[in-house]
DNA sequence: CTGAAAGCGCTTACAG
DNA sequence: CTGAAAGCGCTTACAG
């Protein structure tokens, strides 16, 4: 494996010429040994040593993605379309930039904390953080950081996130547009800020502006998971004055509550709308195709890069950034008028 | 930020002993001492620097997983189930050992090599990657690699794999049994060894020890992505003496070929029959369910992280590893007996 | 435009 | 059981 002194040695100038060469500082060299130095780390193989070089240089060029380490269905990590997406277009984007990944689970912030320190990452983007966790990491690590779909209230924390308080809202106006008076509501519960409580802001705001209300017995909790789902459909059916309608915070839950709806009897949309949210794949895969809240999630990938990319220059005079990206209804099969009682 | 010095020196220690009481070596420290460092570990909230680790003991404990940077079907990188999936499980066995996962979409292999090297990693987990690709790399990095899916017939590459041959004997058997006759095989092109070759000539080993075989006309290519499925289904339709029932190579293609099957009008299981691949929750998103060949990809991601750490405790000594994995087919909704013509 | 030298924070024989 | 010293492969003021 050659080292930059090699290089160096073989091209005849100092490590330091190679070093500034190879980083860019290319008005401090001529163009003749430019092109020398050039001729020798192709000819060699050079490979800077990374480490070597985040640990003179202070910096790493490790950009670290946390994701939470099993989300709120107990499912295994990472396995949602969302996050799955999502690392995927940061990856991608992080690369463009010259920068490498790192994945992380969080089990706990200390442990997140220490290999961000420990590889003094030069930021980190995470994915479904709660508000506590959001304030433990910022004392722990000081870099730049940006959350993803947090709706904590903190000014000084950077994030990306969507509307989602308006896709809410812009379900309940669908389903009531259709004619549904009795519209039930199925997600997980929302004890704290997130992407659900918003969602069910928006939606019962929608009800309200119509004169109508959520009643605590259309309300259904569930995990986001497709079997969790499939069994809370019995529990939608079961309440008294049952809804001609649902509004489902994910897809995935949408897709599970249609198999329950129609194992049990009750045709969609004939019988039960359902209206999703995400826009994943799962929403066309079934029959009848769910009608969901289009969120763009590679956008937001992109968005949550170029934040952080804009902190790490300004760093540490830089400033937090809000980015909300839109949504939009995608109209497909699963909302019809109520049934003609 | 502390480092090993300011321990050493408010223990009243030596940097070195600092050293092996964090790396394990504790035998050669007395338990007096050891404490005393622990506890100005903990006041000092000391995290060691792994860049200057790595740099020093030509050890990263970085672990790389490399993955296609586009898939076959064009998709994004990483948005198929199967290698979120793998993913998540490898980062949790990762992480576990103590290491550090760093994810790499592969562009080029000499881009891949790069970062390899230039981050000194342990060791390396390649997703989907082709022959000519797997000895370049080879050639390119000297470290424990471990592949997973691969076909290659070298001996001295170490693989993780599952029963693509059996799952495809199986799918053909099942839909003998059920009696059909001309059966059809939808996937993607396989002019190179890999999974889809290998399941297909399970499927057509299938056929031949029953006395029947697969008309070219029955075979229809199509990548792996539910839409690509749902044109297909058009094709397989549109055969002369169209069959009976299919066996598609992964079960995003089944639900495609579902959708585009009752869409035409042909509904599923009555006038066909459908055995997917891989068992990823799609197939019980849809109705029919679909009957397919399950695979374990957790269990793939342990067995390729073990692998792996068995080969770097004997690096350079390691000798290469073939693991092969069991598949078993699930029985739901999606086969019937053919038509009764 | 170019270089000598110090230093980043660790680990590792080696010696005692 | 413990330590002094060299060295891993870079970058960075500083000087010329």
């Amino acid at each position: 494996m050659p080292t930059l002194q090699d290089v160096a040695r073989e091209a005849g100038v100092s490590k330091m010429t190679v070093s500034n060469v190879l980083n860019g500082r290319r008005d401090r060299v001529s163009p003749a040994t430019i092109a020398r130095v050039m001729e020798v780390v192709t000819r060699l193989g050079y490979v800077p040593n990374a480490s070597a070089r985040s640990l003179s240089a202070r910096r790493s060029n490790i950009v670290a993605l946390a994701f939470p380490s099993r989300d709120a269905g107990g499912v295994t990590p990472m396995t949602n379309p969302h996050d799955s997406l999502f690392l995927s277009e940061v990856e991608a984007q992080v690369t463009q930039a010259g920068l490498y990944l790192m994945a992380h689970s969080v089990n706990s912030v200390e442990s997140t904390a220490h290999s961000l320190r420990s590889w003094n990452v030069d930021g980190a983007i995470f994915l479904g953080t709660r508000a506590d966790e959001v304030a433990a990491l910022h004392t722990a690590y000081d870099a730049p950081m940006v959350f993803v779909d947090n709706h904590g209230t903190s000014p000084h924390i950077s994030n990306v996130g969507i509307e989602d308080r308006l896709g809410g809202q812009l379900a309940g106006r669908r389903l009531i547009e259709a004619g549904h008076r009795r519209i039930g509501f199925v997600g997980p519960r929302f004890d704290e800020p997130g992407v659900v409580r918003e969602r069910h802001a928006g939606f019962v705001q929608a009800l309200t502006e119509a004169g109508l209300s959520l009643r605590p017995e259309h309300v259904v909790h569930c995990d986001a998971g497709f079997d969790h789902a499939v069994a809370a459909a019995r529990r939608v059916l079961a309440a008294p004055q049952r809804p001609t309608a649902v509004f489902a915070t994910a897809d995935i839950i949408a897709a599970g509550l249609l198999k329950g709806f129609v194992r049990a009897g009750c045709p969609v949309p004939d019988q039960m709308s359902i209206i999703g949210f995400d826009d994943l794949e799962v929403a066309r895969h079934v029959s009848p195709e769910i009608t969901t809240l289009h969120q763009d999630i590679p956008g937001k990938a992109r968005a949550a890069v170029e934040v952080l990319l804009t902190q790490l220059a300004h760093w540490p005079a830089a400033r937090s950034e809000r980015r909300v990206l839109g949504v939009s209804l995608v109209e497909r099969e699963s909302v019809a008028p109520p049934p003609a009682s």
